[in-house]
This record gives structure tokens, sequence and C-alpha cells, in this order.
DNA sequence: CTTGAGCGA
């Protein structure tokens, strides 16, 4: 499951917040939207999550939780992935 | 552009 995460104080990295979100499980991956042209943080991001009950626990807790100075948002993202079937085979192309 | 609402190329 995708999750919104925003409010995010502009010097916490990808790293912070995918050690934040493997407390409730595995993680798949983490995006933080940065400005392309300086790399900086835009303060928010999304996060990625194998398990849909691990994702909503980590929403549950986690939103409205302190980093720094900020308190975080976290919520489900808008646009879910396809769908989410354990059995995703690779997408092979021969050249 | 030392900046804080929002959903990415």
């Amino acid at each position: 499951m995708k999750i919104f995460v925003a409010n995010i104080p502009f010097y916490v990295g990808g790293v912070g917040i995918r050690q934040l979100f493997e407390l409730f499980g595995a993680v798949i991956a983490v995006k933080i939207i940065t400005e392309p042209t300086t790399g900086k943080s835009k303060g928010f991001g999304f996060v990625e999550m194998q398990d849909n009950q691990q994702g909503l626990h980590a929403i549950k807790e986690l939103d409205g939780s302190t980093i720094g100075d900020r308190d975080i948002v976290v919520k489900l993202a808008d646009q879910q992935p396809e769908e989410i079937h354990v059995h995703k085979r690779p997408r092979i192309s021969l050249r």
C-alpha cells in the first residue's frame, strides 16, 4: 500500500522516514520529493509498504507524531498501486 | 528560494 507523508522537516531524508516506518513492517520503497534543481526536500513524500495491515497500523500510529519540531501528516496516498499481488512476475525483455 | 500547503516524473 502507498502512504502519503507530509510536513516532514526539510533536513529529514528518505532514510529517516524509512527507519520510522520499518518500526511497523517491511518497507518496499521510500521517496521524498525533492526540488530537481536544488535537490532540496519539498517536505513530503511517499512510502510503500508490503503489508496493508501494517501500513494502516503505521498510519494510525505515525500520523500526528512529531519529528524534531514538526507534527508529521501520514495518510493513505491518493493513488494506490495497481494491485498488490504477491506473485509479481518479472517483466522480461530480450534484446 | 532562510521554505511549509499539499499527492511524485
